[in-house]
DNA sequence: ACATATTTTGTGAACGCTCTCAATTGACTT
DNA sequence: AAGTCAATTGAGAGCGTTCACAAAATATGT
């Protein structure tokens, strides 16, 4: 199992006849060089197989041909059990993959711990070891105010995904008061008067907005904040299952349930079979979130499809931008979609 | 936004009045190193919070630290409304990661088309530039023989999850057909004498035992095959439709069915409520896959829940040991689990 | 105490690229 | 035809490690 020699930069040099900087200008799309000169380091590129190695090149020059994407450990797998994981990585890797295939940079993840105390050390060894081009955050890292200073003060260019702040950062995002008020509007058409809604943690920017566009729509529509009753404060399945008992069980029960994601959205379903109600007929459900599986339900759920996949992409992207020296800060709103599936339906009577 | 000097093995040979190559012994862990100047260097590279720069760990040694995960295409995201994609991914990753994460190791993704032609191209760019220590082949690239004989060729470790085959690799597989027997034991043990399988494409290896264990299972149970309707060939929830659509509508429909894979056991239940038969008091569905979203769904699928994680971990492990010269090479089975959730009962009468 | 084996430490080279800057070539003026 | 300026090419240094040694320090045996 010999290995194959490993074409370098000097061979391709050698072999069609110029120094080890033409090809380098050649790879790099560099600026002046004869195109007579240039095909024909190209053909010597494609013939010899010649692929740059990425640690060289790291060292000789600035770049590293490297994103590091900062993933929640507790949003991963790990935790799907618990209720608390998701499949947002899928989408988030995908979105980043696919950008950095395009331009041929890699991905690489780090799976980094929600605790505080170990969050910036762990992030540090990753940054340090790798020298990153661009680093994306995804939530909830991306709302870690010390880590994101921490950043700031490596000077590595730094893009949040499903943040709102300003800063000297990429930000990507979608239009979530929109949404809400798209999907309180098509509820309210279909004639609720009652709607509960699920919410995601306070904390958490996105949720906020929300909750906030929630309030609005139905104030708008002159329905008091009384009659539409916000519940949860986490993503998690189980409390959702216990916050819809509780709603369900009112005098006057919520006729149509938004769910501030996908799981808690599942959790009405449960709940909803386990009381005879049915969906739609007795109680309309929409998700805020759409993650791939979602029309697989039963019923087909309706929902607010995220563009998880572009934000990341976006992000990827726009960093990517930046190492090469071009711009790329600033903040940018991508569209959502809003999908309608098989759990929405007039209520009752 | 000056970026903060980074100190290199330099600084801390300075700092603990010591050579380049002492420090580079104590933070490989090498021999031959007093305990005293040991604990001097260890105690200036966390004063110091020196990290090793991997690029110039790649260009001195013969390691990169790399480990280099290819994943299909059409396996992911992008496909999921097509039906195609799933969440294997998320697990895979997390199993991944979290193994390197504790050797220092990190792992870099590939996204790789299926298509023949542009596949060995795509991994040899990859695996070219970032030269890593092993590499991940997951299904269907695990069974691509062309693009095995070629990273044989080249040298580089590499392990194949799901696969069976020998051969100088890392094989890290559950047991297929032990898991079938159980499922349908299970069934039989209900009950059930019509059971029908939602099989998986034929040229996959694990879906290949699971479909000769379900007919051996039943022939040992004096069923003849005729009685036990194998359908499909590929994982896709709309094919999984139409034949159960077929299954169902026959003479003696099958009172039990399953599935290959999370997708096609949706399809049954979607099937089931279309037709008005409750699952599982008219149909019990089980799955062959579990993948995290399936305890949501309503009702929870009993499943034999694959350990994904558990296999890319493995794998990840091995290559890991193999880099360091250690032996890792061979084949490794991993446990599944049977999870009895709430979709198989007794059939009716 | 001396030679010899062993452990511990240090030195120079190498890895493959990009950077900076100098040298060459070619085109355009006058 | 010489002079000027821009376009094109090349040479040398350096990036931060580890490797293969050589050197120094210590331990062991007689």
């Amino acid at each position: 199992m010999h290995k194959p020699a490993k074409v370098t930069i000097e061979d391709v040099a050698a072999a069609a006849g110029v120094s080890r900087q033409t090809v380098s200008r050649v790879i790099n799309n560099g600026p002046n060089v004869k195109p007579a000169v240039r095909q024909r380091v190209e053909a010597m590129v494609e013939q010899l197989g010649y692929v740059p190695n990425l640690s060289a090149r790291r060292m000789g020059g600035a770049r590293s041909y490297l994103i590091l994407s900062i993933n929640d450990r507790a949003r991963t797998f790990e935790n799907w059990t618990s209720g608390r994981g998701n499949d947002w990585v899928d989408q988030m890797l995908y979105g980043g993959m696919s950008e950095c295939e395009r331009h041929n940079y890699h991905m690489v993840l780090e799976l980094i711990d929600t605790d505080a105390g170990t969050t910036i050390p762990q992030i540090a060894r990753a940054v340090g070891s790798l020298r990153p081009d661009g680093v994306i955050l995804t939530p909830p890292h991306c709302d870690n105010l010390e880590l994101v200073a921490w950043l700031e003060r490596q000077g590595i260019p730094c893009a949040r995904v499903g943040h709102y702040e300003g800063g000297n950062f990429v930000d990507v995002y979608m239009d979530d008061e929109g949404a809400m008020r798209e999907v309180t509007r098509h509820l309210l058409d279909l004639g609720h008067r009652s709607i509960g809604f699920l919410a995601g943690p306070l904390n958490y920017g996105p949720s906020q907005k929300r909750r906030k566009a929630f309030r609005e729509a139905l104030a708008k529509a002159g329905i008091p904040p009384e009659d539409g009753p916000i519940g949860a404060g986490n993503f998690y399945f189980d409390m959702a299952v216990n916050v819809l008992e509780t709603m369900l069980a009112a005098p006057s029960p919520p006729t149509a349930i938004i769910a501030d994601n996908d799981k808690m959205a599942f959790a009405a379903l449960h709940v909803a079979a386990d009381r005879g109600l049915k969906v739609p007929d007795d109680l309309s459900v929409i998700s805020f979130e759409d993650t791939p599986g979602v029309r697989f339900s039963v019923p087909p759920l309706t929902a607010i499809r995220q563009p998880t996949a572009a934000m990341v992409g976006k992000a990827c992207a726009q960093l990517i931008a930046l190492s090469k020296g071009e711009e790329g800060m600033g903040a940018f709103e991508l569209p959502y979609e809003f999908v309608v599936r098989a759990t929405t339906k007039a209520p009752r009577g």
